[in-house]
DNA sequence: GTGGTTGGCTTACATTGTAACCTACAGATT
DNA sequence: AATCTGTAGGTTACAATGTAAGCCAACCAC
């Protein structure tokens, strides 16, 4: 079980790094609720227990790879305007948080930032100030951007029909069966989403963001 | 131990609402990850297997109590004008969100709606409709306004520091020591934010919410 | 060398969800 | 009234989880 050339019977050591990475790669791969320590262990070639030597806690490794999804959202960039700016990494964190969907959930249960989540707030306040927000509005402008991306996001993961196969079979027996007499704005609305599989979301996303951003400049220094 | 005056040896039988009921009240009142099985059992003088003669496992409890969340919150009226239905409807929600804090975390997980997440969801589209949205607009009102009190009350949430004490020390701690120099703009809305403690929340959630829905008023028929 | 630190292993335990089975009583049937 | 039957509860048991406690071997500075 050699890992490096190096030095035969040594294997690679263990690093917090190195358990984050392989955390987020079974949680990416398998879900949340298959990362556990025993497995993460397996995944590393090493007991469950020795893990605790490098993280202080099952807690510690959740934040840590939250940490990471968040580190792979695109900064502003420092010289663009601040609306091309908002759009960009809003549309970059769309894509991140859709492809860990685990991560959204957490969001919420983690208080803390870690450092990368540090950098990524602070870059973009400091984008919004840098276009002439004053702080106040620049809190506002911030927490209302973010505040549209989480949330789509989770709309998003929780209509993902279309993967789940049990979930279509529900669904579709839902709006089907009782919905069409009871519900009939849900049934009329989801008529018309049958035909456009998932491009409505990527427009829906644009269309909430463009208006959010129009109606940010109006209100930029009022 | 007899609950009802009637009959004296006989407790009230169980049934799958008294469950949810009893449940809810758990997770209100020590938090998600302290409604297990057994616990519930106890609240309920009776033992944990026997919950499962009404409920199929505990998916299905988790599902219950978040339709009955859901279920609180105020449908948009049916006659008032579109704008102040959302208006109304958006507040109570961030309202019964916010006093069930565990609820918005498992809204992404849990993928199929209840009854009561119809019956609102069906409401909010049929208001929009009446206010003269088209069935693609209203979609994307509906996923616009319900995106942004989402990620809104997430970051209320997670922000919530001021009533838990470690949490403040914390923030407190990483704010002072390392931001103040590698993260300006966060250390100066930080700063901003000491003065007010939460009636800024209220303020910047109207904010976005009118800035919304003077947005949709602009595109309802574009 | 030697003594300490460190990174891994082993064992163990409390807690979780839940499967399988048992029992006693409420009503229906005879 | 006597019997049957379904059902709401209890009992036991098990596998999986996070993690505390202690052990041991290999490396390090001296």
């Amino acid at each position: 079980m050699a890992r490096e050339a190096g030095s035969p019977q040594r294997r690679t050591p263990l690093s917090s790094e190195r358990i984050l990475r392989a955390a987020l790669a079974i949680a990416d791969e398998a879900g949340l609720e298959a990362l556990t320590m025993r497995r993460l262990g397996r995944q590393l070639d090493v007991e469950a227990m020795s893990l605790y030597k490098h993280v202080a806690n099952k807690d510690e490794i959740l934040d840590g790879i939250v940490d990471i999804v968040v580190g792979e959202i695109q900064l502003p960039p420092a010289g663009a305007d601040w609306k091309t700016a908002m759009r960009m990494r809003a549309s970059s964190a769309r894509e991140v948080l859709a492809s860990h969907s685990w991560a959204i959930g957490m969001m919420e249960s983690r208080a803390a930032l870690g450092p990368a989540a540090m950098r990524y707030t602070d870059a973009v306040i400091g984008s919004l100030r840098a276009g002439g927000f004053s702080v106040e509005k620049a809190a506002h402008a911030f927490l209302l951007l973010d505040s549209y991306i989480y949330g789509f996001v989770i709309q998003e993961m929780s209509f993902s029909f279309g993967t789940s196969d049990e979930s279509a079979d529900r669904s579709e027996g839902v709006l089907e069966a009782s919905s069409a007499d009871q519900f009939p704005h849900l049934a009329e609305m989801a008529a018309d989403h049958v035909a456009t599989p998932e491009r409505t979301y990527a427009d829906s996303f644009d269309f909430g963001l463009n208006l959010i951003l129009e109606g940010l400049e109006a209100h930029r220094d009022g």
